[in-house]
Order: C-alpha cells, then sequence, then structure tokens
DNA sequence: TTTGCATAGTTGTTTAAACAACCGTTTCAA
DNA sequence: TTGAAACGGTTGTTTAAACAACTATGCAAA
C-alpha cells in the first residue's frame, strides 16, 4: 500500500478529530452548555448506564486512569457527577450523576446531533458506514 | 440522514485520533526520537517547504497562532528550528530548519510510514479514498 | 499625515493528553 | 496466613489544545 506524504497528512494528523472538536466546544458554548467534548463522552457513558466505576469509563472512553480521574475532577467540580465509595470494595469509586448531570442530556445530545447533521451534510449512509469500517480496523491494527 | 449514539461515539469522539497519536509517539519514542506527533506535522510542512511563516505553518496544520508560537517555541528549544526575523517586514518570523532538524526526516518519515503500514494494514486503496473523501467533506461541512 | 484597521506574533488561563511513580486494597498461591 | 502480584485510583510533569487579550508593525483612506 503506497501512501504519500501529503494523505499522510490529511488522514493522520487529526485535523479532522480538532475540526470535530472544536466545532461542538462552539456549539456547547453558544448553547451556553458549560461543557466540554472530554466531559461529553463520560457523561455520555452514564447517561447510558449510570453508577459505574472509573476504570469502566476509562475503558469505554479509551482514557488512561490519570486522564479520568481529572476529567472527574472537573466533572464532580462542576456538580454534574459524584465519586461514590462503593460498598463492598473499598478501592473502587462509582461514579453516580447528580440530578443536574442527567437533566443535561437532553440539551447536549440535541446540541450534539445539530453539529453531526451539519458535519455528515452531503455524505451518504454507505459513504459514513464504510467510514466507521475503516476507522474501527485502523483502531484495532493499531491496539494489538 | 439517522445516526445513533453509538455512531456518534465511534466515529466523532476522536478515539481514532488519539490511538494513531499515541501509536505515533510511541513509534518515536522507541526509535529514540525526540519528537511529539504535533512537532511532527510542522516539522512535515517544513521538511516539504523551508522558511516560511508562523502563520503559515498555522494554516497548513490548521493551528491557532498561540498554539503554534508554543509549538515552535520547543522546537527551537530542542535546536530543529530557528526563528529569523524576515528582511522587510518586521512583523514576520521565518522559520528555518537547522542542519539537525533537517536531518531528522529520513528516520521521522520512515518512523511515520511504519506505522501506517501497521495501520492501514487489511484496508483497500478504495476504503481509504473513500474513507479520506468523507472525513475532507466532513472538514469543509464544519469549517464552512 | 494621521487615524484606524488588518496582520503577525506573544502571553495568560483552563482543560486534557501522555507517561511514570505512587498508595491503598484485594486476591491468590505457597 | 502471609507475602507478592494485580487492581483501582491519585499525583507530578511535560506537551498542546482552546480562547481572550495584548503588542508591534504595516497599510490605506480621509
Amino acid at each position: 500500500m503506497q501512501v504519500n506524504e501529503k494523505e499522510i497528512f490529511n488522514i493522520l494528523t487529526g485535523k479532522i478529530s480538532t475540526t470535530i472538536n472544536r466545532a461542538l466546544l462552539r456549539a456547547f458554548s453558544k448553547e451556553d452548555l458549560n461543557i466540554t467534548t472530554e466531559q461529553w463522552s463520560v457523561m455520555s457513558c452514564l447517561w447510558h448506564e449510570d453508577k459505574i466505576t472509573q476504570q469502566q469509563l476509562c475503558d469505554l472512553t479509551r482514557k488512561d486512569k490519570p486522564s479520568m480521574t481529572r476529567l472527574l475532577d472537573n466533572l464532580e467540580r462542576n456538580k454534574l457527577v459524584v465519586r461514590v465509595a462503593h460498598s463492598s470494595d473499598r478501592r473502587v469509586n462509582l461514579i453516580h450523576l447528580t440530578q443536574e448531570g442527567a437533566n443535561l442530556q437532553e440539551k447536549v445530545t440535541h446540541t450534539v446531533k445539530a453539529v453531526l447533521d451539519k458535519a455528515l451534510k452531503g455524505i451518504s449512509e454507505d459513504e459514513i458506514s464504510s467510514s466507521r469500517n475503516v476507522l474501527t480496523k485502523i483502531i484495532q491494527n493499531l491496539d494489538s
């Protein structure tokens, strides 16, 4: 597989993710949603399943433990989650959504969807699913 | 276009770029290349065209001016580039590769290529070019 | 010629990534 | 039963993103 410098550049330098990141951050800010994209990725897990451990959140978001500690520090400071000690295993924190954290779901999800619609405009379902397969395969290739 | 939460998550949260970033960083470190992926993206521009302005580097890498200032601070500290005052426009710095910076090209490019080969293993040219088109379109959609 | 706007770059602050090193708790095997 | 390894989480350091606010220079129109 021959790939030239320019292609390497476009695919790999993360321009896409910074572009998306920027668009999401601005959309959140415009809607007065005091949340970052990384915080959103954690909240998104919790909206799907509440009261899980930090380690589970690490696995779901592919972040390491120090990153998660600090993300949760910020989320806890903003009163969107609380750390609750596990009843039987004293090593473990269970992360609980607060009422405020749960309430955020609707507006944030709506905002994300709007950005996504803009991002994917004019792209067919086939193209999207093919791209998703490629990206998933790249992750697998690099993790093995 | 209907897209569910899970897809948003897989495509957009930047897992891909952090995975690639991590793989590249580790490869650099394994080869004793004292360079980060962001620094590499700047050096890559300079290897292609030397003695350009900071603003040009911002445009090429899609980074903002403060980010570029600090990246260049680090690259200059590591003696890979130098800032040279423009002869007629005193606002401008031209970024020159040092000998050491120029020498780095071969080994770094080789290392990047190896990571890329691993990343793209088992993915066809068609799939790659289709994905690249999708990603480019997303960037255009979000920038407009 | 001066005023005002655009351009090039820097500095400050917050968030988050990477990795290494660490602490306390649990588990399992000798 | 105890001692080592595994596990869950935190802290320290460096790099880099975002945005706002700033300085200095250049340019163009009144």
